[in-house]
DNA sequence: CATGAATGAGTGTTCATTCAT
DNA sequence: CATGAATGAACACTCATTCAT
């Protein structure tokens, strides 16, 4: 097992490595993971060796950031598991990822992706899913998802739609009515 | 426009030309866009200069492999178009793409994929596109998908599910689930 | 010593040869020595095998065309020596291969050129420098040349400016008065 | 407008510039500007990634010695106008450059050379331009070059005996002989 | 003999990673 | 710790030359 990441102890240092995550962020979402680490490091205004000391390999940055995003996510989730509607909150929760995969590359593209290696963040994920699990019971308690839908089903479903509006560009209306599909295949009834 | 692809005379050429296509649909499938032209010539038995003859750039040959790709799904759905029972072609064609897609990851990947380089296919896309909208609408006639489902939201469901299918290697049993849930949303009722 | 050019039998043959020699000439009169082999095949409308055929390396080519050009000159040379009035026959020849290399890169640039390798035309060179020394010395017996000024001087001064013209792009204005003044330093005297 | 070469701050920095810069002039006085990237690096003793920090692109770093080529010369030229004899200056000038392009491959071979790119060096050929043309200026003045000469043909003269000199291997005797000839014709009598 | 496909060493350039300052 | 210069393997692409058809 890798070490814990030891935090930075001093303050520049703490801050450095957050300006870095923050552009890392923003340079992959909107050039993809094939961006170079120069401009993330540019991006960040610091030095390209500054980089490396906080995350050894480009992998790591990766990683990092796809963790930030997941316990994000998982964040949201929690929020809308507490106060949410169990009738919506899954649809809520699965329409704004996938409008959101559609400005940034980071989600989907991310997740799974074409870094030629493989991003290991399975904790975050395993977290991730468990979160979601919560607000699919929810939803199924209500009758708003049918009863023989898997967690599994509805995350496939979830990545795939995030892939394909990253990935093809689609435009709102699309991605509104391509979503109205799936959710009455969730439902088991058409569309309202 | 450019030239319409010199298609090589003799025979050894030709053999090579298929060969490298080969080789090419194989190491990206498994590699992605990114893996070396040196690669596919290896696979491929020949030189890099071969490679290179055959294919001006890197574009040509992601190029190539794709309308190729493009050109035989064509030809499926004009065959299921023909023969195939109009309730059920749509979903077989869909299903069919997805379940390859699993396999190769050529088709989604490839089509938008992250290649640096917009790969111009848009002839063969539009031919796709209007061969898949004759089992759409044969398959509305009769009934089996809601008549407000346009071909753009069938085509992006397509891509999502061959992408999430793809990157996110289903299982077959996952794929199957998923898709009756896709199915189901197109159908307007639950799965049988 | 290297076998002095064994002429090919077959009419076919030897049309091939002109026809090669003609397109190197233009090709390289064009794009300089660095043009590659390939665009002297398609001008001269053969296979690229066809030119290595004649000429086993691009060396070889390049010889070639030098040879041919050198014995061209040296045929008009002696044409001015019979005809032309003897104190500006020179002037004539000289002032002519200046105006041509404006035009075409052969003469002075594959006479030196920046091939990487040495052609070796020392036969045709050594015809050609006779001949221009006929010139040189009729020129001097009718005083309109300085009786101190050597062949080598002369020679010196004519690829000097074939080079000069030839690499940067002079004028036809420009030229012209370039050429006085170096007349008139043959001379002795101003230019009229 | 490009930016104007951000110089290194750090001494190995500095050193490693240097370096490549005559390990450049070097190798591509020897063997032409269409000597390898790689033998620049190698002879300055550097990795082939340092050449193309300091010089993104090979044009860059021909531009480079260029500029600093032109530099050179045109301070040589100022030194002569403010301490040298109005009447010979322009010739020392003229018959060093001569000289050292003998030597060196680089003036006279980068500044016109058939290197495929054309170098953007406009600033400092204008300021050598107007240095020269004050000793041709001077020189004129005390009848040392006949009043009727242009800027223009004395540049001609000089690039054309440059490149003369250097494609051609003149020895110092030829190379005097030859320059005394040009001298009379800028002077409009016959060399003393 | 002509053809033109195949070869493969070589070139300019990029970028993740290391390490001297 | 931060800096940013150095490294060098990797890549897309070119072209003189060879050789099967």
């Amino acid at each position: 097992m890798p070490e814990p990441a030891p935090l930075p102890l001093r303050a520049d240092a703490r801050r450095n490595r957050a300006r870095i995550l923050a552009a890392a962020e923003a340079v992959f979402a909107e050039k993809g993971a094939r961006a170079s680490t120069e401009e993330v490091a540019a991006r960040a205004g610091v030095a390209i060796g500054t980089v490396f000391r906080h995350f050894p390999t480009k992998k790591d940055l990766l990683q990092a950031i796809v963790k930030d995003l997941l316990e994000r996510l998982t964040g949201e989730i929690g929020a809308l598991a507490a106060d949410g509607d169990p009738a919506t909150s899954l649809f809520v929760f699965f329409g704004g990822m996938v409008r959101q995969a559609a400005a940034k590359k980071t989600v989907a593209d991310l997740l799974a992706a074409d870094t030629g290696v493989e991003l290991e963040v399975t904790g975050p994920v395993l977290t991730l899913r468990s979160a979601v699990e919560t607000l699919l019971l929810r939803a199924q308690e209500c009758g708003a998802v049918r009863p023989e839908i898997r967690l599994d089903e509805v995350l496939a479903l979830l990545t795939a739609t995030c892939q394909g509006a990253l990935r093809s560009g689609w435009d709102a209306g699309l991605q509104e009515r391509t979503l109205a599909i799936v959710f009455a295949g969730m439902r088991g009834r058409p569309p309202d």
